[in-house]
RNA sequence: GCGCCCGUAGCUCAGCUGGAUAGAGCAACGGCCUUCUAAGCCGUGGGUCGUAGGUUCGAGUCCUACCGGGCGCGCCA
């Protein structure tokens, strides 16, 4: 509809610059708005107040012109100049109605579009690093990054969803150490656990697994092991360095084939429990981008910026001017250790995304990485890359709510809560809903006991309701014995006449135009709000009026506009990842 | 100190990228089940949009400064 009235004044608009009132070169094109107020008919554009300046005339007066020269259009009753100068536009009721046939028509197609034509898009999120199960601040990343996706699928992009696994970092050889040590206590060694280890139970549980491998054949005595360690920071000493000794007498003692196989065990059993974890939420990824595999490309990347003269050495280590492209200092790409930094890896993977030929990257990072935008912006320009292509979203933590009370966490200490325990407290439909029903850059506050209830204070229950009564109403009639054709249903749409269902028939043709800017703005929350709407007022209507009347006409009309407000209820929700049930 | 995010009703949040009288939901109060699911509906009250300037026909929205809250500023990952 919004096209419709955009050609039209688009024909005025060009017979306003034919006879000369309107500048040729006039940039402005229509905003078609939906009017707040039905008093401001059912859209509105601003057009004249836009243009009036460069029509040299007040407002009011080149609205009037424009009006004059409107096409004359069945779908448009009537058309109103008001306030400054808003051109208002009333639509036929058969116009607005025309909506449920094709809701109808195109059942879970509707509301999708092909505004992203087929581009390729690359969509990373959670990636957390696999030391430990996902907590609910993950949660949060997972739930927008997959809905994010999805939305983008819906309006045409080709959506790749990526998980960049960091197995390779510092935090993965920590996490080796912490199983093989919970290992010798299983045999019996005795020894104070190092504070900077991983202290969790599933840490025991790889333990015991490698004890089952293994038998006793890893274990060396406490003694061994802890010959010539530097103290730990409870002893007065300093915990980075206590545990890095760790590591490297973990290394020597193992050897690197046994290393490997404890690193390795410990690295599946994580990665397989956030694999289940994820996809028990309905998030599911086309790749798992393992860091180890980067490890020339980390060289390349580096020669590249070395060739490009990015690179200096300074201290013995080396540097990339990351200055020269907007960045706040330069950053260390290789240590003076010989090793490269994480940031080198970033950059290698980075580069590594474009050249898999994706035209855009999104990247879905928790807000506390905002500082490390601009570096990675910085590497894509000095390598030539357009940094415009790679979209960066924060997503701000989560604050769990319980009883009114706050839920501490604590990452390290173990005593956390799992995005798992989460979803088995207050359901994956309640979760993803509430994870996405604010602006991702938006502090929230998670209400878990909201989250769980079961009535209309609950957004998720509301909406699911909706749908649930209408799946109601279908049964009622097929329990009467009374089937109606799709097409009889569509043919029966003019018998709506209520200003509910005109509500109802407006809403739903906002549908599509939801949906394409929720996507393109990586907004979910947008829709979340439309579906709480939509619901309501569908709630509104079934108290109001019953659709199974004895008139035929009017029922039929009725289950048609109820069917069509199921059928967009179940296409955002899906979209949403969240489960339509047909009862409640 | 510098940078990023945020500040809208008692609470949790929207506000369609500058439009008409700033909206929902909770909480408070009053009503509605012999009728397709009351997990619902209807009604009432509630605001200096953090503060002060600026831009213009028009600002919650844009620009500047300040106030308040969060986060980040490693040869960590």
């Amino acid at each position: 509809m919004k096209d419709k009235i955009s050609q039209l004044l688009e024909h005025a608009l060009n017979a306003l610059k034919s006879e000369g009132i309107l500048p040729e070169d006039l940039a402005a094109t229509p905003a078609i708005d939906n009017t707040k107020d039905k008093a401001h008919g059912d859209f509105a554009t601003n057009i004249a107040l836009v243009s009036a300046k460069a029509a040299r005339r007040n407002p009011r007066e080149l609205a009037q012109l424009i009006v004059d020269r409107l096409p004359a259009d069945k779908a448009v009753t009537q058309v109103e100049i008001a306030g400054p100068g808003f051109i208002n536009f009333f639509i036929s009721d058969a116009s607005s109605f025309s909506v449920i046939g094709d809701i109808l028509q195109k059942g879970d197609a509707f509301g999708k579009s092909n505004i992203g034509g087929g581009q390729h898009i690359q969509v990373e999120f959670v990636s957390a690093n696999p030391t430990g199960p996902l907590h609910v601040g993950h949660g949060r990343g997972a739930a927008y990054g997959a809905t994010v996706a999805d939305l983008l699928a819906a309006i045409g992009y080709d959506v790749q969803r990526e998980y960049y696994v960091n197995d390779a970092g510092r935090q993965m050889n920590i996490l080796a150490a912490s199983v093989w040590l919970r290992y010798l206590e299983l045999e019996g060694e005795r020894f104070t656990f190092p504070s900077n280890g991983y202290k969790g139970e599933y840490v025991l549980d790889i333990a015991r697994q490698l004890q089952q491998d293994a038998g006793n054949r890893l274990r060396h005595s406490a003694e061994t092991v802890f010959t010539d360690i530097p103290a730990d920071a409870p002893q007065g000493g300093d915990k980075e360095t206590h545990i890095d000794a760790l590591i490297e007498r973990c290394k020597k003692l193992l050897g690197a084939d046994d290393y490997r196989l404890v690193f390795d065990l410990g690295l599946n059993a994580i990665l397989d429990d956030i694999r289940d974890d994820l996809a028990g939420f309905g998030v599911h990824y086309q790749e798992w981008f393992s860091e180890r595999t980067l490890e020339n490309d980390v060289d390349a990347a580096i020669q590249l910026l070395q060739d490009k003269g990015c690179l200096y050495e300074k201290e013995g280590a080396l540097w990339f001017r990351s200055t020269d492209f907007g960045d706040d200092k330069d950053r260390v790409v290789r240590r003076d250790n010989g090793e490269t930094t994480y940031f080198a890896s970033d950059i290698a993977y980075h580069r590594n995304k474009f050249e898999r030929g994706f035209d855009r990257v999104i990247n879905i990072w928790g807000a506390d990485h905002h500082g490390y935008i601009p570096r990675v912006k910085a590497a894509l320009q000095a390598m030539g890359i357009d940094p415009d292509r790679l979209d960066v979203r924060l997503v701000q933590f989560a604050i769990l709510y319980r009883g009114g009370e706050r839920v501490q966490m604590s990452t390290r200490s173990g005593s956390f809560v799992t995005l798992r325990e989460l979803r088995e407290e207050v359901g994956n439909d309640a979760a993803r809903f509430f994870y996405v029903t604010r602006k991702a850059e938006q502090h929230m506050d998670f209400d878990l006991d909201l989250a769980k209830s079961e009535s209309k204070d609950n957004p998720v229950y509301y909406i699911q309701y909706a749908h649930a009564r209408i799946c109601s109403i279908q049964r009622k009639l097929e329990e009467a014995g009374d089937v109606v054709s799709t097409e009889q249903l569509i043919g029966a749409v003019d018998a709506l006449n209520l200003d509910e269902e005109r509500d109802l028939a407006g809403l739903l043709a906002r549908y599509p135009e939801v949906l394409a800017q929720s996507a393109s703005q990586l907004e979910p929350h947008q829709l979340t709000h439309y579906l709480r709407e939509l619901a309501g007022q569908f709630h509104t209507y079934y108290n109001a009026h019953k659709v199974l009347v004895e008139e035929s006409a009017i029922r039929d009309a009725r289950i048609a506009l109820s069917y069509a407000v199921r059928q967009v209820l179940k296409n955002g929700l899906t979209l949403l990842g969240v489960s339509t049930p047909s009862e409640m």
